[in-house]
DNA sequence: CGTTACCTTGAATCTCCTCAATACACGTGG
DNA sequence: CCACGTGTATTGAGGAGATTCAAGGTAACG
C-alpha cells in the first residue's frame, strides 16, 4: 500500500548553471544509443533549456497538474506512479538515464501520473512549446520520440503481463531482471552490481501485493541464490536462473535513440 | 487462463479493392477527431496502401514475428495479448476504430504481442517503410503518431493500476467503463448500447483472475444494476455507479488525431 | 538514547484457485 | 427429428494463496 513521502520540490532549485552540453553527453557515447547528425546535435543544444537536480523523495511531476516541461533522465533513479483515492498506489514504471519523463504532459497538457526521484537525480529540461519545432526541423528526432514512447509501451505491457499472470515470486524475479537489464543499458551496472534504491514497499507497489506478502515471497526468491541484495546494493549472480524461474523472454536489443 | 483459438489468417485475404478513400473516412467526420489539412489528407491517401478484412478469431499480428505493415482499425473489435510459455495469457489492451495497431513492429521490427480480431474487422494498411517519409513530409502526422502512442501508454498505465490495486469487482467495473467510453469515442455506441464481443474468458484474462472467480465477481457487479450485458450486447444504465464503485477518474477529453 | 524508517515473523481470516459437475445454446450429422 | 459435440456460463467444495493486525528487530541519525 505504500508510504507517501513526497515533498514537492521547489520549482527552480539548482538550475541554470553547469549544464552538460549535449555534444559531450556521457550517454551518447554509449554503444547502446544511436549516433546523431551534427544538425540534430546542434538542435538539441537549443532544445535543452536547462538541467535540474532533484533529491531522493522529491516530486518531479504530479498527477493532474499541467506541465510546461518535459524531461530526460541524465542520472539517477526515478519512478512513475498513480494513486487511488483511498491511498492505494501502483508504481507504473521506472525511468533510467536516457528515458523520457513527462511526454504525456507535453501531449495532453496534463500529467496522468506522478513522478518521483528514488535517488539524487539529474534531469535535462526541455520546453514543451518547442516540441513542435523538433518535429518540423528534425523528423528523425520526432521519430525518436515515437520510438521511446513505443518502447515504454512495450515495457508497460510486460509489467501488465507480470502483474496479471505471474505468481508473487515470479513477479519479483521479473522486476529484478527488468530493472537490472535496463540499468545495464543505462551504464549503471559495474561488475554485476548496481545501486537499487528501492524499499520492499516500492517493490510491493510495483508487483501489486501487500508488503508482508512481498517480504515473504522475496525471501523465497533469495533462496535461488541468483542475486544478492543488501540495502541499496544489488548484485546479479545468475540472471538465467531468474529468467527461467519466471519464464522471462530474452531482452530485445537494438540501438536506442536519446533525445 | 484462456482458450487459444487463433487461426492465422491467410495473408492476402480480401484486399486491394473497394478501399475507402481517407477523404470520406467516416471516422474523420466525427467531432472527436482533429481536422486534417488538404496536404495531410492527400498524403494519407498514398500512405494507405490497402484495406483488409479479418473475421472473428483470426490473428492479425503474431508475437515474435516481424511485420511489414502497420494498421489502423476502421471498424470492429480487436484485442492485443501476450502469452507465457505455459499458456497463461494476459490481454494487454483492446483496439477500437481509430486506434493504431502494429506500431511496435514498425519501430522495432518485431511484434512483442499478438493481435486478434474479436469481431469482423476492417483495417487500413500502411507500409512500414513509408513511415519515415510521413515524418519528413508531415511533421504534424508524425506528432499524431507520437500522440497515439502516448495515449495508449496512459491506457496501459490505467490497466496496470487496475490489475495491481483494484479488487476483482472493481477491476470488472473499470474495464467495462473503459471499454464503453472508448467505444463512445469511436462511434460504436447507439442509444447507450454497444456490441461487446467478449466472453468471460476474455474478461478474466484482462483483469488477471481465473474464469471462475471472474464469473462470481461479475455476478456481484451485475447486482449494482448499472448495466445490462447479455450475449454480445452491452447497455450502460448508470456509468456513475460503476465510476464511484471502482473510483475511476473522469475521462480525459480533447480531440484526437487519426493517422 | 530515543525516534524513524525499514525489514521480518506469527496468527487468524478472507480471497482466489483448482477440480468438478451441471446447464444451456448452437450447429452438425445420422 | 434427435443425438452429439462444442463453446460458454454457472455453482459447489476444498485447499492454497494473500491480507490484515500485531509484534519484534535492526540500523541510521540527531
Amino acid at each position: 500500500m505504500g508510504h507517501r513521502r513526497g515533498e514537492v520540490a521547489n520549482e527552480e532549485a539548482t538550475s541554470g548553471w553547469g549544464t552538460t552540453p549535449c555534444s559531450t553527453c556521457p550517454l551518447r557515447a554509449s554503444k547502446h544509443y544511436r549516433k546523431f547528425s551534427p544538425g540534430e546535435l546542434k538542435f538539441m543544444e537549443t532544445f535543452k533549456i536547462d538541467e535540474r537536480r532533484r533529491e531522493t523523495g522529491q516530486t518531479i511531476l504530479t498527477e493532474g497538474e499541467s506541465a510546461n516541461h518535459m524531461y530526460t533522465v541524465l542520472s539517477g533513479w526515478v519512478m512513475k506512479y498513480k494513486s487511488l483515492e483511498d491511498g492505494r498506489r501502483q508504481i507504473i514504471n521506472y525511468a533510467f538515464p536516457g528515458d523520457l519523463v513527462g511526454l504525456q504532459g507535453a501531449a495532453f497538457g496534463k500529467m496522468q501520473h506522478s513522478v518521483e526521484a528514488l535517488s539524487p537525480v539529474t534531469l535535462c529540461v526541455f520546453d514543451r512549446k518547442k516540441l513542435w519545432s523538433l518535429y518540423e526541423a528534425h523528423p528523425g528526432l520526432g521519430f525518436d520520440i515515437t520510438w521511446l514512447a513505443a518502447h515504454e509501451k512495450s515495457i508497460l505491457a510486460d509489467f501488465l503481463v507480470t502483474v496479471g499472470q505471474r505468481t508473487a515470486s515470479e513477479r519479483i524475479a521479473f522486476v529484478l531482471v527488468n530493472l537490472f537489464r535496463r540499468a545495464q543499458v543505462s551504464g549503471m551496472v559495474k561488475r554485476g552490481t548496481m545501486e537499487l534504491p528501492l524499499t520492499q514497499d516500492h517493490l510491493a507497489d510495483t508487483i501489486g501485493f501487500s508488503l508482508v506478502h512481498t517480504n515473504r515471497s522475496l525471501s523465497r526468491v533469495r533462496r535461488l541464490n541468483a542475486f544478492e541484495w543488501h540495502g541499496a546494493s544489488f548484485t546479479m549472480l545468475d540472471e538465467d536462473v531468474l529468467v527461467e524461474f519466471a519464464s522471462i523472454p530474452p531482452a530485445v536489443a537494438g540501438p536506442r535513440p536519446f533525445i
